[in-house]
DNA sequence: ATCGAAATTAGGAATTATTCCTAATTTTAA
DNA sequence: TTAAAATTAGGAATAATTCCTAATTTCGAT
């Protein structure tokens, strides 16, 4: 694995220029006008190594499939549970703390890859229909 | 919704039991023993209502499928996005802090449900085959 | 540049995970 | 006790992703 292809190149270029983080089926709709006869396949498994070569963040997410971010720069989501909106934020609660804390409790020496933050946004609480 | 049925029941009984993070697929097999006739329709039927109901909370994994934990007291996840071993802490940087810079970088209130951690465990570390 | 090995591709089949549908049964509450 | 509402089992349908294969592209050593 790590071969130049155009097909790739594509895949990463959509996600540098598509800061909206999408999901797997968008990134397929957005590389088709680069690359016209991409199939699905292709970009899932790009999508794959993107993740595992850390060009790329996958977002593990409450409701529908996973999206994807760009990581122009290191930071950390807030997602809603509801509507599945997601947030950018820049944190200054630091990894070394959580780390060490990590350690003393799990008695485990995690690398921290992300910290993210599940709830309820505003818009979602106050169109509560329950 | 919200009527009583023994189905139901049997699976907030396994989720007390098992506390081992478990599938929706594994949640369907520990309730077979006790309703051997239960389909697995009504199994993830009813997960998703106890997961609304907030006894349970879904954990948004990086691989495999998603998995279910009962909140026996309130807690965070950190994650292993390599293996998926999931492990439970009792965090001290607390949700009012978090709550606050989220509303100053977002400008939105949201109300958090949980913090995760993603990351690669120290055996994953060593075990590192690339 | 040329050639063989290794990596990647398109396209579609297969698999996995989850939701939806329906008629029958169970629960509720008046 | 009874009718309305909720829930169920079972299976079909859908959604999301991975796997398979033969053809093509890329790479690295000449």
């Amino acid at each position: 694995m790590n071969n130049y292809s155009k097909q790739r190149e594509a895949i990463l270029d959509v996600m540098k220029e598509n800061l909206v983080h999408p999901t797997a089926e968008e990134i397929y709709h957005f590389v088709l006008e680069k690359e016209p006869q991409i199939s699905k396949s292709t970009v899932y498994r790009n999508i794959n190594i993107l993740v595992e070569l850390g060009e790329i963040k996958k977002l593990n997410m409450t409701v529908g499939p996973d999206r994807y971010d760009y990581l122009y720069k290191e930071h950390s989501h807030a997602i809603c549970e509801k509507c599945g909106n997601i947030f950018d934020f820049y944190d200054d609660f630091n990894k070394d703390k959580i780390s060490k804390e990590l350690l003393k409790q799990i008695g485990n020496n995690m690398d921290i890859n992300s910290i993210t933050i599940y709830g309820i946004c505003e818009d979602c609480k106050s169109n509560n229909k329950k």
